[in-house]
DNA sequence: GTGCTGACAAACG
DNA sequence: CCGTTTGCCAGCA
């Protein structure tokens, strides 16, 4: 299996209206330690990809992307609109944090 | 092969 | 809470 399927993978399960941290979703995909990989894995994503993407945030619950910037807008728009409260670019990890 | 970069993370101060 | 430092791994010039 590839490294880039096993991430698609857990960010397809994702539920909807939770976010994961890259290093949590790199661990859940057995590649602990590959959080950046995970993060470049996802900007080389096709623009076709229906991968939930936007559930992944950095440990901080921050978004990963400069505030303002067409990225982090489309990803604010994204959680926002499966109910996922996000306020200065930041989750509330107490509440909408995904785990097993 | 070497060195820098990046949608990261954890530990410090 | 914020900035810095160190550790990580893959991609690219």
């Amino acid at each position: 299996m590839d490294k880039a399927a096993m991430i698609y993978q857990v960010v397809a399960a994702i539920p909807k209206g939770k976010v994961c941290s890259y290093g949590e979703v790199a661990k859940r995909a057995g590649l602990s330690g590959y959080a950046r990989y995970v993060g470049h894995t996802l900007k080389n994503l096709p623009s076709d990809s229906r991968l939930p993407w936007h559930r992944v945030v950095n440990s901080q619950g921050k978004i990963s992307f400069a505030q303002g910037s067409d990225g982090f807008t489309r990803q604010q728009q994204a959680l926002l609109g499966e109910g996922v409260l996000v306020i200065d670019g930041k989750v509330n990890m107490r509440r909408f944090a995904w785990h097993i």
